[in-house]
DNA sequence: GCAAATTAATGATTTATTCAAG
DNA sequence: CTTGAATAAATCATTAATTTGC
């Protein structure tokens, strides 16, 4: 799974699951009439509440999912870049390149895309990632050769382009930026186990597995 | 402490918009014309990048926008959630739902668009920045109010679900998760410039050069 | 009363941390 | 250890409340 692209995945599924009561309310099959009414509904609490322990019709006849890709063996679950996405990555980075907007990251994924699977959110948590250690790493750096230089930008050349955003300080304070995404809702296998359980009301509360 | 907010109410119109896509400023409202032709981004990326004819999401050119009603307002801009909206969602909240994995956001997205526009990410920031204020909040006070704790007493009654304090900080630190996700890469602008009434009240936000 | 000016909330992004696969 | 993925914290930006001057 990792994903495919899925893209088309509809919003099919709304199954009920009508035995879990929460306890809440009564629900009450609103009239799905949108009018701003102020008569709160009840709505459906227990559906939402509990995660994946939704059957998720396994092997029901038809799946909308186009993707006759070849699916992510088995236990891929991460991204697993090729030496040639790394490459150009690591270039357009070194051109200046932050955080690519989703145009952006739109095409840079379409193009990577021939060198191996590869989604939108790979390119983006991969700006980010890097930015992050590249920071991390220089200020390691400037810690341990104490004063000297500071760390001018690297940047250069490149960017004929006018509108990305170098603009700024490379890294550095916020900048507002606008990016418009949308999940895409896939249904995740995840479900590592829990599957059928029974007491629900219990799971309602991620038993915390005491991090930290 | 005083002020309840009534959030807004009757706010009747607001229709559907399919164009996320925020706009920053007031731009004519309805301007699908996506002139993308700024360059995009340019830079070495273009030699491999293939022009793409662009990226095309939305594409319908008419859409069932047919509202007699004053377009008004661009529809574009952040959402405003309607009380019914913010009702379920706090319900949900004090269920005990603190991140919803898509599945949960996609269908909690459907029902609460049926009371006003919405998106999925606008349930899933909804999420997170409720949960980190009522941290914050919670901090605050305990901060200021020292101990006190309710030593005693009645338990904490909560009638059989209770799903109890959420006040407690059950809740998990890192929690590993899947959310699956996928950008959908429309168009943006970072066109940022502001208000073309001048500058007023530049103080309010003490931008601060150099944050951190 | 109402509309501009302020202030308080809160939606949307970005950066920092953390976790765990490989 | 490296690094993709995901969450939490910080912060920016816009909108609704509220206040203020007429």
């Amino acid at each position: 799974m990792g994903s495919m692209k899925v893209h088309q995945l509809a919003r099919a599924f709304w199954e009920h699951e009508p035995s879990l009561t929460l306890g809440c309310k009564r629900l009450r099959p609103l009239a799905p009439k949108l009018a701003n009414t102020d008569s709160v509904s009840s709505f459906d609490l227990k559906s939402f509440i509990r995660p994946e322990s939704g059957p998720r019709k396994i092997g029901s006849s038809d799946e909308k999912k186009d993707s006759p890709q070849v699916e992510t063996h088995p236990g891929g679950t991460r991204w697993n870049p090729t030496q040639e996405q790394i490459g150009i990555l690591e270039m357009l980075y070194r051109g200046g390149m932050r955080t690519p907007n989703a145009q952006q990251i739109e095409q840079i994924t379409a193009q990577l895309g021939r060198y191996g699977k590869i989604e939108g959110k790979n390119v983006f948590y991969w700006f980010q990632n890097h930015k992050a250690r590249e920071r991390q790493k220089q200020k390691r750096n400037s810690l341990g050769l104490s004063h000297s230089l500071r760390t001018s930008s690297p940047i250069t050349a490149i960017s004929l382009d006018s509108r990305v955003e170098v603009e700024r300080d490379q890294d550095s304070p916020y900048k507002r930026k606008c990016r418009s995404w949308a999940f895409e809702y896939l249904d995740l296998e995840e479900s590592r186990s829990c599957r059928e359980e029974g007491d629900r009301t219990l799971e309602l509360f991620p038993l915390h597995p005491e991090g930290r």
